[in-house]
DNA sequence: CCACCTCGAGTTCA
DNA sequence: CTCGAGGTGG
């Protein structure tokens, strides 16, 4: 029988030991020991706690669960306020925080040393050490009263439960964001989704509403993490004299603190910091909405003080905010090529991710259903890293009283807004369609702007307004009519001069030297895209061999299985698209005949490469075409069978993958040299 | 039948 | 870029 004695000396060194492993393993992302080493430590704890429950301590890891839930927060109040940050937006007004500064220090000539680092997209707290032991941690609140919400952070596992030092401070208030990370959020959402549960529009509101729960068993369920950024009252130590040396200090003792910290000299340096950190912004394993700088030297922010409610030493360089409010003012539907009614949310212009957004895409029925936007609602619109505005979700507690109807397509669309005809919503897909067909003008006038795209017959300078006056007077009805245009027929269209026409008339005289691929692609036949095209000018080798096939031979190419052999055959019998494909070979469209059944052949015959960012020399279309010169195949998304990545600048989330899948990955001098030695030497490179 | 890979289609703003 | 859905291979 073991002795009390030995005992506690156990259960002390199994705490220490799991807190460090959870430093090691939250902190620092460097676990050192495997999990189930870990959950053995745990476990060990747990049935001996459990055994000897007058043993247990508040700040024991076993404890960072198991509390009972509150009936509310109690009122804390702030020792030292907690103040909130001046902001900045531009330049200028960061030269003019430095002056003040400068000025404010009687040292106008001085080059300014600063802590800058990341501003964490959270929520404040501060957390206080009675000679070690975190005893109460709060909510800024106000700044002057915030709530306790210490149960809820002791789940926290970043944040530390004792500190590991010898000499604590008799009192230590640290300050810092709690937070959800990325991942972690994602994997709350999907959870929520496939569970039917409560989906968070973004981390700040999955961390803000993780934060507040009352029950601390659901807070530690979620993911938070802690960063901290400061202190604010403290006594029996000798704090250093910077607020790097500061952050050092806090990061001995196992907070977390910013990698991306850094001292940097004079508003020179704080402007090269707020661009590197803005490059790296979206690569972050969390949300920042800005950065912080602090004058470094503690003395001299004493000094410099504080003005109201902000200090004069530090200020908050904010990035442009990447989601903003507005209300949806109405929705709309877009007609595309193959008549789909795509809905659209006419938005309250708003200013986000520096554009001004007045539109954002809701895709297809489902999409309303899933985030349930109606008319009149406040929505929250972003413009993360990507270009295209998105609706994140609704903000329920502003649906205007009495509530707006739920939106449906098929009740507001029951026939096409451009041209009157029926509209279905076929059984098992996602779309509602115009059964119009090319009576639908604004399927015509789409059938003609894919017709000209680039990667079709690549007509420059015809775009939507000239495309939509050609057809609105009946200038135009089908492809083939654009090769008996003239200089009478352009004349008196809007924007379309003398000049303008002529080029126009040239680039569709230049455009009947192509190639069968485009010509197909061209065609626009339902689930035949670029690379369907490509596969069935190969394998067929001419027009007239493609017109002749029936569902067998068309399903003998690769990749078109029944449904697009049948969606071709289909097209093909179509009279009207018959007369259209005669009508522009009896134009002069023309191609050279392709070798049937060519096989690919060159240096990357069977190589499949995804191109990702911008290539510092080449555009996209030229890599593509080079590779494709050399027998390789250029995908869209990288997996498993992808042999090459090539990345330029600002790749996007297909570098990860690649990455996570362990492919090769190449910048463009990577590529070269590949397309470059094989081509000169010939060889077969291993897979 | 399922999982995984591709492809097709539609999208915003300056 | 993202979603939906077609094609293919285990």
């Amino acid at each position: 029988m073991t002795s009390r004695t030995e005992l506690e000396q156990r259960l002390k060194a199994l705490r220490a030991e799991i807190e460090y492993h959870n430093y090691r393993y939250y902190v620092l992302d460097d676990p050192v020991i495997p999990d189930a080493e870990y959950d053995r430590l745990m476990q060990e704890l747990l049935a001996l706690e459990a055994a000897w429950p007058d043993l247990v301590t508040p700040d024991s890891p076993s404890q960072r669960v198991g509390a009972q839930p509150l009936k509310e927060f109690r009122e804390v109040q702030h020792a030292l306020p907690m103040l909130s940050l001046n902001n900045a937006f531009t330049d200028a007004d960061v030269q003019a925080f430095d002056r003040r500064v400068r000025e404010g220090l009687d040292r106008p000539k001085e080059i300014i040393e600063y802590a800058a680092e990341p501003k964490f997209d959270g929520l404040a707290v501060a957390l206080h050490y009675e000679h070690g032991r975190l005893v109460e941690g709060a909510t800024r609140g106000d700044g002057y009263t915030g709530e306790d919400v210490t149960a809820n952070l002791r789940t926290v596992r970043s944040i530390p439960l004792v500190l590991p030092t010898p000499d604590p401070p008799a009192w230590l208030e640290v300050r810092g964001e709690v937070l959800m990370l990325k991942r972690d959020f994602e994997r709350l959402n999907e959870e929520a989704r496939v569970q039917g549960g409560k989906v968070f529009a973004n981390p700040r509101n999955a961390a803000a509403g993780s934060l507040r729960q009352l029950d601390p068993a659901i807070t530690a369920r979620r993911r938070l993490t802690f960063f901290a950024y400061g202190i604010g009252r403290v006594e029996g130590a000798a704090l250093p004299a910077t607020q790097t040396e500061v952050m050092d200090w806090l990061a001995r003792l196992r907070f977390p603190v910013a990698a991306e910290r850094r001292v940097v000299k004079g508003v020179e340096g704080l402007l090269a910091y707020y661009r590197e950190l803005g490059a790296k912004r979206f690569a972050l394993p969390y949300e920042i909405d800005g950065a912080v700088y602090k004058v470094n030297d503690l003395a001299d922010q004493a000094r410099l003080g504080f003005v109201a409610r902000a200090p004069r030493f530090a200020i908050a360089h904010k990035y442009p905010a990447q989601e903003e409010l507005t209300v949806v003012e109405a929705i709309e539907v877009n007609v595309g090529r193959t008549g789909a009614l795509t809905p659209v949310a006419r938005l309250k212009p708003v200013f986000v991710g520096g554009v001004t957004v007045s539109n954002a895409t809701l895709h297809n029925q489902d999409e309303i259903d899933r985030k349930d936007v109606r008319v009149g609602d406040t929505v929250i619109v972003r413009r993360a890293g990507e270009v295209i505005p998105e609706i994140v979700g609704v903000v329920l507690e502003r649906r205007p009283k009495p509530e707006p109807p739920r939106f449906s397509i098929l009740e507001h669309y029951p026939v096409c807004p451009e041209c009157g005809s029926k509209v279905v919503r076929a059984e098992g897909e996602a779309v509602v369609r115009c059964t119009g067909g090319l009576y639908c003008p604004a399927q015509r006038k789409q059938a003609l702007l894919h017709f000209a795209s680039r990667r079709a017959m690549d007509i420059e300078g015809l775009g939507e307004k000239v495309v939509d006056q050609l057809v609105d007077r009946g200038i135009v009805h089908t492809p083939a009519d654009l090769y008996h245009l003239d200089l009478a027929a352009l004349a008196g269209l809007e924007r379309m001069a003398e000049k303008s026409a002529g080029n126009l008339l040239a680039a569709i005289a230049k455009s009947k030297r192509t190639t069968l691929a485009r010509f197909i692609y061209a065609l626009g036949i339902p689930n035949v895209g670029e690379a369907t095209a490509k596969d069935l000018a190969r394998h067929f080798g001419s027009l007239d061999a493609l017109l002749a096939a029936d569902v067998e031979a068309l399903q003998a190419v690769p990749d078109v299985g029944p449904v697009v052999a049948q969606a071709i055959v289909d097209f093909l019998a179509e009279a009207h698209n018959r007369q259209v494909i005669e009508a522009l070979r009896a134009a002069g469209v023309h191609w050279p005949e392709e070798a049937r059944l060519a096989k690919p052949h060159g240096p990357l015959a069977g190589k499949t490469f995804v191109l990702t960012g911008t290539l510092p020399n080449l555009t996209r279309d030229q890599a593509q075409a080079l590779i494709e010169a050399a027998g390789g195949k250029v995908s869209g998304s990288v997996s498993k069978k992808t042999d090459y990545v090539v990345a330029g600048s600002d790749p996007g989330s297909k570098l990860d993958k690649a990455q996570a899948l362990g492919i090769v990955v190449l910048d463009e001098a990577g590529l070269r040299e590949l397309l470059g030695r094989d081509a000169s030497e010939r060889t077969e490179r291993p897979s």
